[in-house]
DNA sequence: TTTCCGTCAATCGTATACAATTTTGTTGCA
DNA sequence: TGCAACAAAATTGTATACGATTGACGGAAA
């Protein structure tokens, strides 16, 4: 992903997204370009790319002359985001099932152990380990493009979870990850994909259910847009 | 795609993509940040950002410290992108059955007409045309997310074509473009989602069948390439 | 008290400057 | 002639500077 790309900006780029992913940075706050900076000792130049990046990915949105924000994705956004992803993930369910390197498997499964490693913990690990299992999948297809979208939304639904779900408690999910390398294996691809519909189903219902996000600053800076704009 | 950012970046990000898609720039070629920078008056500063965007994009790839090129896809990318593509449009012709605004028909109808306008000659418009057909389809689904990697894909493809395939004759596909919107306008899901398998496994057979890059240059980077490294 | 307007601090958009690295050209030598 | 080493030029990587825009605060008028 991040190529033979420079140091520093790519540096600045993985930090700050581990940070929205893990959700130390929350929908709606801001990042100004300044205080990045100085925080991580680079200049403004390397910090603007990095946001640059990251808003082509959906991560952050900026205004102009405003600055740029970890973004806030509204409920028709994040359900055309879940839609893309079912769509590609269904695709990976069927290509894993035609064809899958060697190791795919213990692979998969040593990430579904460390999965169960924290499984008890709510914490930002088990978000981020949860996501890391389907870009897993994705890079397993050995379609590099595939894989690369894949993460992309994966990424954007962790944002989405933080923002809509009341608790990331993945207890099932894990275990339905499990169901999913084992149907796989099986070479059952329609079962697999079931699984996989409705493991994200599962996902999904539980941003849809908590139609309000659990940040007050969230609320607060959502009625703010409305009023200034 | 450009959002609300009417910045100079996003000014040369835009002349920039459509000189590529266009084959004004050819893959492969240097992209200097002081000759872009002087030629449309701004400073690298703008050119560099908008390098950025365009290689997240894929159209462009950068060697540290030495500096950006036009993608030259090779064999193996260009097929992964191919079978992404496949991915989408197959989605989005399935989505369209289901749902497509009222405007949908016209729009699509009025854009074979304009590739019909150009149709003899083979110049940079009919191809831009014809990828534009299927971002519209895309567009047409109300899934902006999906929309975007849709636009994604076909520049990408457009790019690819540029590389491999010798001639462009897009006389057939303005044929099969409107085939594939009445078999959406009469419900046939399944007849469509042929149509358009048929129709990109053309496009990416002209690619394959031409499999040497059809430009000198292409090929001396390429053995260049493989000396230094 | 409320509303309007002006000033100000904060932050961005862009250009430029300097350092680091790569590429190129040239000279000397085998 | 061919190769190696060194010097010069070109180009990128990064930092800083300055003008421009925005949002906030506060005072004055209704």
């Amino acid at each position: 992903m991040s190529d033979s790309k420079s140091t520093l900006t790519s540096a600045v780029y993985d930090l700050l997204r581990k940070a929205i992913i893990e959700q130390a940075l929350k929908p709606g706050m801001r990042l100004p370009e300044d205080t990045v900076g100085e925080q991580f000792g680079v200049s403004r130049t390397i910090v603007r790319q990095a946001l640059v990046r990251l808003e082509n990915e959906g991560l952050v949105v900026t205004r102009r002359n405003r600055g740029a924000f970890v973004a806030e994705p509204s409920k028709e956004e994040a359900q055309q985001i879940f839609e893309v992803r079912r769509i590609l993930e269904m695709e990976v369910i069927r290509i894993l099932c035609d064809r899958i390197p060697q190791s795919g498997y213990d692979q998969l499964r040593a990430h579904v152990q460390k999965e169960q490693g924290v499984l008890g913990r709510d914490g930002p690990v088990s978000i981020r380990l949860a996501g890391e299992f389907h870009i897993l999948l994705a890079e397993l297809t050995g379609n590099e493009v595939l894989a690369r979208y894949v993460a992309e939304v994966v990424l954007r639904c962790s944002l989405i979870m933080s923002l809509y779900a009341r608790s990331h408690s993945s207890d099932c999910a894990v275990d339905e990850h499990s169901q999913i390398i084992d149907a796989i294996e099986a070479g059952e691809a329609e079962r697999a994909i079931g699984i996989m519909t409705h493991h994200l189903g599962a996902v999904q219902g539980r941003a849809e259910l908590a139609a309000q996000p659990d940040s007050i600053r969230a609320i607060l800076s959502h009625y703010g847009r409305e009023l200034v704009q």
